[in-house]
DNA sequence: AATATTTTTGCAAACGTTTGCAAAAAGTCT
DNA sequence: AGACTTTTTGCAAACGTTTGCAAAAATATT
């Protein structure tokens, strides 16, 4: 390469024989300029594999075309970051962001300190935020968002939020699956999951709208809260079993790893699953189809869910108004639940 | 908030009732500021909750104190993007970047197209580039290398490569997987990998190493080539059980998710694991743990190996020459391989 | 008290784009 | 051919930092 210096813009006009401007505007496709002369000059770039400075653009637009990913983990950081379902997210938001020629600058909760308008929208380094992970608090969000700056975040969507929220189903697919449970006959399910958490409240609310359908009353002993780790699923049933004995027949656990935790431990103790206890998860990650037996789940539609996400902090960035959406989840039924599935 | 307009640096010094160059100095900590001075600044912006512009800041220094991460999939993005693997491998650098006080530009190779160096380094979008994702090609990455962008990339670290490589004792951690299973009284272990890519050649060789250590000739039968999926894997052992029989006793796997299927394919056919047939994966992936029975496997140390990338590239960035690195790894006997253990 | 030295600050020029506005070139009419 | 339009281009001023250099203020030395 003879780069001595950098090769910028005024260089490559001047190889073309017309001024920056024109440049500019040549690259960036703008028919104010004459068909032939953009061809000529953009041709030209590629030739010299030319490229514009971010830097100086983003300065000039103020606009980045970058959106901060913050994945928003509670204090014992090491476990949320390893759930699957978390980084599909992120995976998903990735390529929906790239579609729309967007970036993703990824963050978790420790670069960017507490104020992330100042960090992030104020600063230059993204034009808007997208936060996923569980937080039990919503206080930066609402102080982002009342800072004006544009937000959407991963959650549940029903909750009256004072910013953009996008989730899914919760209520509906806790719903389901607690009844899918009670068809096949298992008549006390127990709800594990983590009450303090937004959509895991939902979810509760879903497991009881079930019981209730079912004219089956709601036994508090049933509702165990738990961190949502496979560890902490594993002892919590560990701990139920050996405390009051095998007094369910069923487990509908608010996320699958929280569920194949609960299998190992049942099936330690050599219970039959699904058939003296039938189980089910959330989330259907990858690993849900692969354990023994495989285990049931609500599937949630995270690349949909991306796709909304990106859409809805575009049309902030325009100025419009944001809008929560949920999305529709799926039974995954399999062998953890139904014994005449695989 | 009364932002009518942007709270630049210059506004900040008026308040102050300093220059922009000495409230920049203040900001940035240097000591040729009095210290009284860079006090009374840094609290002045603390107050106003001011940040500096970064693209500003960019596009003067030349540094942006970012890293590109890409992740470079092969064709079929859909299956590699959700390995467990590869996204731990995100965010232990994610966590490494941070600490350094670097910040993470997540990329696939969908946007960057071809010319990395052009479109992240010369266009001042990072400072240097991190790759991540079994390829099997490195055309892209000797290209940047030339270039002189600086970058390292997670792969096997004993290919004389043009460019900084970090990654496992892959052959080293091959032989001892394989060995173990030998020890075992496994003396038929097959090799289930992708013998296209580097890393799998080199635990390809370990195999190769351990039954020569033994004195077990290499049977080609045994040798079997598939995709680093869980399908793959399953589907590789379904057809070479129903063709073959089961003229194996033990499986070698190049990935925990290629074990995965396997172990699924074998126990839809009752096979007897451990006890017919051992398997032993690579990665250690949480899900290794989780399966029935748990999977052995070889670990490899992401969190250790994450950090030394960031300190290469760093290095790199100050000029100096980049030195690959290969990481140790430990082996993981679980209930898979050996029937005493849980 | 004048000079030499050191510490502390400010001036002003970059960094490489984008864009409102005016000017030039080309095309259309009488 | 001149007087209009319309199309196409260029000028020059931002965007908000950082930093070499020189000037000013404070301190030390004779």
């Amino acid at each position: 390469m003879q780069n001595n210096s950098r090769f910028t813009l005024s260089d490559l006009a001047k190889l073309a024989g017309v001024s920056t401007s024109t440049a500019s505007r040549a690259l960036r496709g703008n028919p104010i300029i004459k068909q032939q002369t953009r061809e000529r000059i953009q041709a030209l770039a590629l030739e010299h594999n030319f490229s514009l400075n971010a830097a100086a653009s983003r300065l000039r637009t103020q606009r980045t075309h970058v959106i901060a990913v913050i994945l928003n983990l509670t204090e014992h950081t090491e476990q949320s970051i390893n759930d699957p379902f978390l980084l599909k997210v992120v995976g998903d938001l990735n390529q929906a962001l790239n579609e729309r020629n967007y970036e993703l600058l990824l963050s978790n909760s420790f670069m960017a300190k507490d104020d992330w308008t100042q960090y992030f929208i104020k600063s230059s380094r993204a034009d808007g935020l997208i936060v996923v992970g569980q937080a039990k608090s919503d206080t930066k969000m609402i102080a982002a968002a009342e800072a004006g700056a544009p937000i959407v975040v991963w959650g549940d969507p029903h909750a009256s939020a004072k910013y953009t929220v996008v989730g899914s189903e919760n209520r509906l697919g806790a719903k389901q699956a607690t009844e899918h449970l009670i068809k096949l006959g298992h008549t006390r399910p127990v709800f594990l999951g983590d009450l303090e958490h937004a959509e895991m409240g939902e979810r509760y609310k879903g497991y009881c709208d079930a019981l209730a359908a079912h004219n089956i009353p709601l036994d508090d002993s049933l509702v165990m809260s738990t961190d949502l780790t496979y560890q902490a699923g594993y002892d919590c049933i560990n701990q139920s079993v050996k405390t009051n004995g095998l007094n369910f027949d069923g487990i509908f656990a608010c996320s699958d790893m929280v569920a194949l935790g609960a299998m190992k431990a049942l099936k330690e103790r050599y219970v039959n699953i699904p058939v003296d206890v039938a189980i089910i998860g959330f989330d259907d990650i990858p690993m849900a189809e692969m354990s023994h037996p495989a285990l049931s789940s609500i599937k949630q539609n995270t690349k949909l869910a991306a796709e909304i996400m990106v859409t809805e902090l575009l049309r902030q960035l325009n100025g419009e108004p944001g809008q929560s959406h949920a999305v529709g989840i799926e039974l995954k039924i399999r062998h953890s639940s139904d014994p005449t599935r695989t």
